[in-house]
DNA sequence: TACAATCATTGTATGAATACAATCATTTCT
DNA sequence: AGAAATGATTGTATTCATACAATGATTGTA
């Protein structure tokens, strides 16, 4: 017997079934990472994903705040913990004076890389698919998120 | 210039690409996710999340906050407050009379497709790729799941 | 039988996430 | 120039998540 006829909730087109069988893998080692990520930075797991957002450049704070889905105070606070650190830090915006734009530092760039060192360990499963499949995977993939 | 040559983060193998891309694709979309489901349900995201856990099948305490990664006591509580809103149900373990079995009510069922049906929705990226390789990806996470 | 280990519970404490009001400086619009 | 909007900050309050100690009941074991 089927989950899906025991409970009633047909997955309805495949798009669906590949969305929930993606969720249900990243969600299941969520709670690890998490975990790690925490224990290897000193840092709570929200802070280190904002320390992601900073990645690809520097950001207002109102830009940060809305990547995140909170609102500017959270985006305050949460920036003062990790300038504190080090690990970023606050210039003046180039055109307006009012805002601020927050980057990495070198040292928020290493504690980045320690953060993206743990993400990257992928399931054991995920390791004994084919070459070949593994391939297409990522393909399908880079297309989604690219 | 790519990100990997920005910082030095080199992934390593096929498999921690793929791997990488994937936590990125279902992260993007994490915070929308858990606003709607809790807002859909009524109850914090780590509650639904609970009631996903009990989909397969009862649990005693101990295992459900195994499954979690939280300690005993926090399980208490947690149950607790679904058990308050009739979500699931408490029942003697068959043979050891320390333990507490957890299950899903109707009701629990009724809320956790409720959480399946949000859980569902697919980005919009996702229902654009062609149908083959749409069910190609389908049996690479099929395989990765199970 | 006595002792140690396990399961669930209560209670307590602390750090985090989140939201809102109020303020000040600056920018934009009329 | 004056009014309205925006960006950042401080402060406050609430709910969550998480961990730990201690207890009572039951089970397994020396």
């Amino acid at each position: 017997m089927t989950r899906s006829a025991r409970y009633g909730s047909v997955p309805r087109s495949e798009a669906e079934r590949a969305w929930r069988l993606l969720v249900e893998l990243v969600m299941e080692t969520r709670g690890d990472w998490r975990r790690k990520v925490a224990e290897a930075t000193g840092l709570p797991f929200s802070r280190a994903r904002a320390l992601w957002r900073l990645e690809r450049g520097p950001r207002t704070l109102a830009e940060l705040a809305d990547d995140m889905g909170t609102d500017a105070p959270a985006a305050t606070v949460l920036i003062n913990t990790l300038e504190a650190r080090g690990l970023v830090k606050r210039t003046p915006h180039p055109t307006d004076r009012r805002a601020k734009q927050v980057s990495l530092t070198a040292a928020g760039r290493r504690m980045l890389a320690v953060v993206e060192k743990i993400t990257d360990q992928p399931p054991a499963a995920l390791e004994r698919l084919p070459v070949e499949e593994l391939a297409a995977l990522r393909r399908t993939l880079e297309k989604l998120v690219g």
